[in-house]
Parts: C-alpha cells; sequence; structure tokens
DNA sequence: ATAAAAACTTGTACCCGGTCCATATTCATG
DNA sequence: CATGAATATGGACCGGGTACAAGTTTTTAT
C-alpha cells in the first residue's frame, strides 16, 4: 500500500525529493542567497523551468517541509476536548511534542535534514522573513479557528499571534542551542521549564478566554458548533502541576 | 530656518516627493503589483535607476515613512519614567496617540496620504508582508531595550513581541473602520476602549514584569539614565480609570 | 503491440526588480 | 567663469519568475 504508485507518481517524488537535497547541498555551502535557481537545476541535472515546475518559488526549495504545518495549530484548537482553553490545548500539545522530540519544537537532533534547513534559514535573511510569513499565516488560520467559536476578531488574532509567537520563540531558542551542539537530551527539562514559563505568561492573560464548554453535537466540516444548555463543568486550566500528566506521546501527529 | 537649504537639498526633496506622489498614484489606481519601476520613473520623467537611487527597493516608495517609527517602541520603554513597566509606557503612549490621532493608530482621517499608503498596502501582498517585517524589526529593538534592563532574552522577545504585535492589530481594527467610512470622532470611543481590553489582556500576564525599580548605576552608550531622586511616586500601573488621565497628548513627537 | 491521449520536460524568449558603470549634466565654490 | 563634487542618465547585465511551443515519456485504449 506504499510503493505501488504509479511509475509517473514515483519518478515525480523522486525529482522533487532530488530537488531539494540538490539545493539544500549548495544553499548549505554557499549561502541560499548566493546560488541561483539555474545552478540548482543544472546540479539536478534538470531545466529551470522544471524546478519551478515543482516549487512555485526559489524559497519552496527549503520550506515546502514547513509550509505542511500551516493550519495546525487551528486544527490542534479546533478539535480539543470539552472544558479545554485553546491556551490549555496547544500548551499541551507544544509540551508532547517536546517530548517526541518533533522537528517544529527545535528539538531535532536526530533529523538532520531539519537541522540542516534551520541553518539555511537562519543565515538568510529572506528565508527568515518567508519563515515569518508562514508564522503569519497560522496565526491568521487560529485567529479563524477561535472566531468560528464566537471570539472577536480582535481578541481572537490577538490570543492567536501571543500563541503563535510564543512557540516560535521557544523554537527558537531550542534551535539556537541544539546548533550551539547540545543534544536534545541535554536540552529537553530546560526546554521543558521555559515552556512553562512562556505559557505561563500567556495564562495570566488569557487564562479563561473562551473556554469550550460543551461538545460539538455533530460534525459539520469544520469542528465546531457549541451547544446551548450546560454552561457549567469549569474545571480549570491545569494547574501547574509536575510536567508529566500529558497523555502518551503523540509521536507522528504530523507525518512530513 | 526652513527653506534656507542648498538649491540641490531642496530639488532632492522635491523629487523624493514627486516620485513618492507619483508611485502612491499608480499603485492606487492600479495595484501595487501591476506597476513597474520603470512605469513609475517615466511617470516622474526620471530614469529608472534615479528612482532606486532615492529608493532601495520599489516597496520603499510606499514604506519609507513607516521605515522611520522602528525603534520608536524601544525608545519610549527607554525614556520611560522610574516606577513604570514597558507594558504601562507602551499603553500609555499608545493611548497619547489615540488621542492625538496619530497615523500609526490607524485613526488618519485627516490624513490622505497616510490612508491612501494603507489602502495600497493592505491591497498588495508583497507590501502587507515588508510591512509585516517592519514591525518584526520594531520588536527585535524593542527586545533589545528589554534585554539591557536585563531581561531574559526570551522573556523580553515574548514580551516585545506581544505588545508590538498588539498594537499593529489595534491599528489594523481602526485601519478598516476608517476605510469603511467612518470618522475617526466616531471610531475613537471604541478604538480607546478596545485598546484598555487588549492592554488589559496583557497586563495580566506581564504585568509586573520588570518594572523599573532603581535607577541605572551609569549611563551607558544607550540613551537612558533616569534621575535619581525622586523615587517616590507609586503611582503604579494606572488603575483603570475614566480614560482622562493621561499627560497631554505629545502632537508631534514624531514627525513625518 | 501499438497508436493516440495525457502528463511532463525542455529550450527560448521575455518581463521585472535591482546593480553596475561610464558618461553627461547640474550645482557649488573659489 | 572655471573647476570639482554631487547627481542623473542610459545601457548592459543578473537572477527570479512566466509563457509557450515543441519534444519526450508514461498511460490508456484498442
Amino acid at each position: 500500500m506504499e510503493g505501488q504508485l504509479n511509475l509517473r507518481e514515483r519518478k515525480k517524488q523522486a525529482t522533487r525529493l532530488l530537488l531539494m537535497e540538490t539545493a539544500l547541498a549548495l544553499f548549505e555551502e554557499r549561502g541560499f542567497d548566493d546560488v541561483s535557481v539555474a545552478e540548482v537545476a543544472e546540479a539536478a541535472e534538470v531545466s529551470k523551468a522544471t524546478v519551478f515546475n515543482y516549487f512555485p518559488t526559489k524559497e519552496d526549495l527549503v520550506l515546502a517541509g514547513a509550509k505542511y504545518h500551516i493550519g495546525e495549530a487551528a486544527q490542534i484548537v479546533r478539535e480539543r476536548p470539552v472544558g479545554q482553553t485553546p491556551h490549555g490545548a496547544l500548551r499541551q500539545y507544544f509540551m508532547e511534542m517536546l517530548r517526541s522530540r518533533e522537528p517544529l519544537t527545535g528539538l531535532s537532533d536526530h533529523h538532520p535534514v531539519v537541522m540542516r534547513v534551520h541553518r539555511v534559514v537562519s543565515r538568510s535573511p529572506e528565508l527568515t522573513l518567508k519563515a515569518m510569513h508562514l508564522r503569519h499565516r497560522s496565526a491568521e488560520l487560529l485567529a479563524e479557528a477561535l472566531m468560528e467559536e464566537g471570539g472577536s476578531e480582535l481578541t481572537a488574532r490577538l490570543v492567536a499571534s501571543q500563541l503563535m509567537h510564543t512557540q516560535h520563540v521557544l523554537s527558537q531558542m531550542n534551535v539556537h542551542r541544539i546548533h550551539s551542539g547540545e543534544s536534545s537530551e541535554e536540552i529537553y527539562p530546560d526546554a521543558v521549564a521555559t515552556a512553562e514559563h512562556a505559557f505561563g505568561l500567556l495564562e495570566h492573560g488569557i487564562g479563561d478566554f473562551m473556554r469550550r464548554e460543551a461538545e460539538p453535537s455533530d460534525a459539520f466540516d469544520v469542528a465546531f458548533h457549541v451547544e446551548p444548555g450546560h454552561a457549567g463543568a469549569e474545571g480549570g486550566g491545569h494547574r501547574r502541576t509536575a510536567e508529566g500528566e500529558f497523555r502518551e506521546a503523540p509521536a507522528d501527529r504530523d507525518r512530513r
């Protein structure tokens, strides 16, 4: 059920991979800005037009992977259980990701390609900017999710951007330490503590914002639709405990 | 003391103005992306090279004005009085700006050029992105200011980005309403209330973060240096009152 | 097996933003 | 008015990106 794609399809994926890999190698060596798409094409033994066939822009050669994760935060929030705030859901999710060393957290010791991408991005202002754009889009999507539950546009956008940016700053810190040579195992405890700190910073500000109060009675294409009726079940924003109370780690909630 | 610049200097400013104005007009008419720099040059009866002499990139034709304000937030924080938090200083400053209808708040009824710029920017994804970049830079500078006072890098970056983004979301709301035809006078009360709300959201999260407590023992190259002596007058985080307790509006703290 | 259709690649020419440079023009100054 | 400095100009050039017509490969139908 895995390899039985078209010959065509398989070739496509192969050249796609090839393009990303050769591009990454060149960018790593000489910097994103000092390598032209034509050079990438030549190195991959392919025409320039083909490169743009696979990747709409030069940056996508590097950021295509990251692009996949836009909308993740919004999804997590939409799927959160009754009684949990968006903040709580994302906080928990981030902790789970830390635990399973997801690339997005920056703790990507064991994932060399991700590290190379990070390095290339961090060394190119242009790529850094584009990455910021992706984050912005994520925040917009998250804001939409919040608004679907009845949040005001303003508050939704504020909270969304705060949440997304918190994650980003946390990831950046981890990336930085990894690139300084520390291992993800060394960093992990600090990463957890810091994340607690950062989300705590937010929690007191947006603590009870839009805590979900009832389960969706029906599945629409988008999963919300708050049932009027039982507004009880406060339950509260999981008080800071030791840091071991999460559900088992998801491990592959996002393939790449 | 105003008009006695060089002929040269005066001409330079004139063509600079001319370029911005003709570019703005063209962009307004046909959209930023559908007007080439060459066309702007032609319309202004100038060579393409000259355009790039005055403005390093096409976007600068529109965003040069905004660029001026990078660093403002950092400055405000550095110059804040003893006993005030960064949050409090920026909140107060934003309220003052609202009061004097500063363009940056979005309440720029009376300032047609600013409105046109806003419109052009909002209709071009590229410009929107670049504007975001400017905000990001502002946040970085603010974070630096916070770190100079001993904040951890992580917390400084988090708080800085939250503060900057709050301002941006507030401004955007105002811009949007202005462009929907409301007058700044109509909007003002809402704008104030909303700003209170937004900064309140943050306040409970970052309330006492780095409240300045004592004077720096020495003046560094950076320009702060609070006069020791009257450190009393706690007064503190100006408790939410009616909304009229601010110092007289600055009116021209930034010329453009 | 083979021919036609569909999908993909390629080269080429082109547009645009941006840089470089050598030449020409304009302003400032003694 | 002459000379030097600042600025403007046109033109060549580069890299990202698009458009397109012509070729090549894979699929599919016969």
